[in-house]
DNA sequence: ATACTGAATATTTTATTGATTATTCAGTAT
DNA sequence: ATACTGAATAATCAATAAAATATTCAGTAT
């Protein structure tokens, strides 16, 4: 069991607070208790509570990233596989949590109003994902695109419902993955019927 | 200049007083004092606040729709302008209100919350019409459609960020226009390449 | 009966205060 | 100097009281 240094201890004591009481609920001098210092202290490491939030925000996400990121890197995949993992990836992650772990949903809905540059990022680093899928299928021919990061984007836009947190409960999960399926189909194959030439 | 019933005139008064001071801050003794009678005499005429704030809305969003069957009920337009028409319609719809009249922004907000089927009737509506779009491009070859009522969900999920007035301060309005743009043509042509097939 | 009102009641909002918590800082220990 | 603390201050939250508002209803006028 390898020490911690003194901000992960902090962390871990926040992260282990945050998930079980909230955020909200969560003072710094419990934080600063379970790490058996004064609660002065942690600010020589973070510069206030938020900042705790965000770190652990921060974590949180860059959990989906590296599971996400996976699934662009793999190799025995198609595009098109890959664009729909990618969806379903987020839709699972986004719907685990918003069932399971609603404490966490509260820490990201405090980060997106008060430190709104981390979910920005996230965000950003998702769509540069779909830019590295959607560049690696132009390499392949197994998509054409014609300007890869407007298409990013546009994709980004489309998926949108299925990382909202406060689109789970409008739906049924199977609605959802349904929708996340079709939706990814269609996005491939187009509506439009495939044109066959025999001329 | 035709005379108004008693509930359209309450409603006419209402909507002055919803669009200028918001719903929250318009009191049923104003909108009664607008229409020459007590604030007990409304009640004759609608159930509560709520329902006159429901009906407002759903005024709202029957304008909206009107312009959406519009679209597709057009016969100089092939299938793929109409969906693009529709998402375009239904974004500029959306920014024109967030933009301009953040009282009836508020106004759906409350809706949404307290009135919900209000807002779930104009989306439900709105699948509706996409269901239609499909159903006539299946019918004119245009489009090839396995299960259209699965497919307009889809596609109705897919452009929520169109409609969502949360979602117009995160981009420029020239972002989302051209997010949508870009989202339809890959709707409708998908991202593979048309295959050719000479054979 | 029908259309309405004023006054009574119930509910919601707002303002006020006290308590809790975040944050700062002067100062102690090493 | 570096790591830290206790106590002071500032900001936020929770509980309450006061005011405003929504809603009901007994009753009046036509």
């Amino acid at each position: 069991m390898t020490e911690l240094d003194t901000p992960s201890q902090i962390l871990a004591a926040a992260e282990a607070r945050f998930s079980l009481y909230g955020y909200n609920k969560t003072t710094m001098a419990e934080i600063a208790g379970d790490c058996n210092m004064s609660a002065a202290n942690l600010y020589r490491f973070y510069e206030n509570k938020l900042d705790i939030g965000a770190a652990m925000a921060g974590q949180f996400f860059s959990e989906e990233y590296r599971h996400l990121a996976k699934i662009v890197h793999r190799d025995n995949l198609t595009s098109a596989e890959k664009l729909e993992e990618f969806v379903l990836l987020t839709l699972h992650h986004c719907h685990k949590y918003f069932t399971n772990s609603p404490r966490i949903i509260e820490l990201v809905e405090v980060m997106s109003v008060q430190k709104p540059c981390v979910c920005d990022n996230h965000q950003q680093q998702k769509i540069e994902l779909l830019q590295e899928l959607l560049t690696q299928a132009q390499e392949k021919n197994e998509f054409v695109v014609d300007d890869v990061v407007a298409s990013a984007a546009a994709i980004h836009m489309a998926i949108l419902t299925f990382h909202l947190p406060m689109m789970m409960p409008r739906y049924t999960f199977e609605e959802l993955e349904r929708g996340a399926r079709i939706l990814c189909q269609t996005l491939v194959f187009g509506l439009k019927p495939t044109v066959i030439d025999k001329g």
